[in-house]
DNA sequence: TTTGCAAGGTTAAACGTTTGACTAAGGCGA
DNA sequence: TCGCCTTAGTCAAACGTTTAACCTTGCAAA
């Protein structure tokens, strides 16, 4: 491989010192308008390309961020991804990917080569609700960023920076609109309930549950992976049970997907025969056909406010941790039926209006 | 930050040199069995983690390799990210990744950048046909391999490692698969033809139409992005036309999926009224009531192998250019119709069989 | 004529490793 | 006892930058 030309190479064929390129190079004081025409011109003849494991090693940042995700093959991290990116090249960072594969022992190999490649900082959005990464980074003042997901170790939740949903919200309005569309069976598809995501979407539609009189029945909630094989198959044992659900809440749309192939496999149709309802809002769900009605996360808003805040934490634009919570949105296409027989139910419950309770929902949550 | 511990605190606390630090964690000579034992005793106790900034600059490699994609929204290169990821974790790499957006200006800063941050070498899966960079990589033999795409300059490309499908055949299994199935006006919705992966799937279709004497009407192709609006758009301009097509052949599925929209939106029914295949395979384009008919990529595979090579490389395991062109393969489901009514027409031509001609197709390609 | 100071540099150390060349100590055969 | 080899290290340079501290000029002011 031909050898990139240095800083040297540039000093030695100006004449001055490597000290003087630098200078020039990087807008520093000390260097004539002359001079440093002369060393930016002799820079581009050689091609030179400034060397940043070089400048890494003095001290100064890699401009490098690391993200961990579980698996690109779930369609809601490519999007995330794509947010995160934007932003990152917008503010001249790079990103090193990441995945863990579910597997949290190999996360934990993912962070320590993070670190040993000099990445400024990483974003995480495939933490666990306890996960021992978290406090280890904290411990050693490391920058990061939890994104989708957060810690519940509630002496840490304080002082770190994050990004969610608010998932309670979103899991509640999943089940709020199946209950007014007349369902009283719902069978709940949780994902792994060592995340908070999981967690707390659970939470919000148990909350909805108990709010409308419905009491919870564990056989109609089932946990699996966040993947659409384990859904399916959770869903496939809900159906042959002797008085099934009428209505699924799938706490993501891959998993939604893999639900509504169990429903179509059984010989049902959806939603005529049951309704389905998502969460995350990816693209495939919204392909005619399938118009899987959903709770949509905004994946691309909370990537770049991830990388952002990332970043400022990382140039010591700031201060204290930062923890935004967006709201979800209720997506309403045609897997819920509701095009056809919209709600049967009024709003239930004569308490604060629904603004106020999510409000709430919020406090309750944090 | 904390500080991370160094090489030279464990020397001092053992009580030997820098060096014998460095030997002994690297498996190097002249240790003995006892300070070795010593060494990595102190090195875990201090949570040692090796600078691999630091070892990159004396010379050695960064193991981290350059991804350069368009955009990883378009599903299909989550799934060949995963196979070069997946690889390349296996090999003691990690990957930065890195989106052109469709932009080659855009492309030759990404390089630059992978350059400056010390990748050891690049995968690109986005390549144009005539690719300025990929001359400027070849003229330094700094290490990369591309996959998906490849370069048509003739001086260039026996020079190059790439592993890519063979379109060509691929365009011909589509447009055959429809012609047999009765359709004689067939719409063709291109990729961008400045990449080889357009060029040579465009090309393979209208062989299949020459070698079925079928007219090539210039108006029944359309050149557009690999975005599923463009492709959206121009399929709607051909269904308005006076003689619209009986069937679309989309060069990626993504794409596809946008025909399909298109299809829906002028109230024609798939495959009842209108065929339709596509490229690549992708997941979505096999959910229930989408049931894509589509030329199959083995992306997963395509991008393993391409990690493969490409550290072979960097490695210097490695001799001359590698170049493999795996075979696609036709994944009937719904959208042409064959389920109900299989094909009408006999294989066309009496000249040699299919496999021959398959080989000289491929001779052709090359 | 001296002093002060701004402008435009230069020097050298430092970042954390790796690695080729050197060395000290001990053992062994002659 | 000498010479030589082996073992187990040490030393110092090098990788390409950045940056604090130092050095020269030349010129203006006193």
């Amino acid at each position: 491989m031909k050898k990139n030309s240095t800083i040297k190479d540039i000093a030695k064929a100006v004449g001055v010192s490597p000290a003087a390129v630098s200078l020039a190079l990087n807008d520093g004081p000390r260097i004539s308008q002359v001079t440093r025409e002369r060393i930016a011109k002799v820079a581009a003849k050689l091609h030179y390309r400034p060397n940043y494991v070089a400048r890494t090693l003095v001290g100064s940042r890699s401009n490098t961020l690391g993200l961990v995700i579980t698996t690109i093959l779930n369609p809601f991290y490519p999007e995330l991804a794509k947010g995160i990116e934007d932003k990152a090249v917008e503010l001249g960072y790079s990103i090193m990917l990441c995945s863990t594969n579910y597997d949290s022992r190999h996360q934990g190999y993912l962070v320590d080569t993070l670190r040993s490649k000099g990445a400024d900082g990483i974003i995480f959005s495939s933490v666990e609700s306890e996960d021992a990464n978290v406090a280890a980074l904290l411990e050693d003042d490391f920058p990061f960023v939890l994104v989708n997901r957060k810690t519940m170790t509630a002496a840490l939740e304080s002082k770190i920076d994050y990004v969610v949903m608010d998932n309670v919200a979103g899991g509640f309005m999943a089940v709020e609109h199946l209950y007014r569309l007349g369902h009283r069976r719902i069978g709940i598809i949780a994902g792994a309930l060592n995340t908070s995501t999981a967690l707390q979407r659970t939470r919000g539609a148990r909350q909805a549950l108990s709010e409308f009189g419905l009491a919870v029945d564990p056989h109609l909630i089932a946990e699996c992976a966040f993947s659409k094989e384990e859904a399916y198959a959770a869903a496939g044992r809900q159906l042959s049970m002797a008085k099934p659900p009428t209505a699924f809440f799938a706490e993501n749309d891959y998993m939604a997907l893999g639900v509504r192939q169990a429903i179509l496999d059984v010989g049902l149709e959806i939603p005529e025969d049951i309704a389905l309802v998502g969460f995350d809002d990816i693209e495939a769900g919204g392909i005619a056909g399938v118009e899987l009605t959903t709770v949509s996360q905004k994946k691309y808003e909370m990537g770049g406010r991830a990388a952002q805040i990332l970043i400022e934490r990382i140039e010591q634009k700031t201060h204290s941790p930062q923890q935004v919570v967006l709201q979800p949105e209720l997506v309403i296409r045609a897997s819920c039926g509701f095009r056809n027989k919209p709600y049967k139910t009024r709003r239930p419950g004569q308490g604060p209006n629904r603004r106020a309770r999510l409000q709430t929902l919020e406090r309750v949550t944090k």
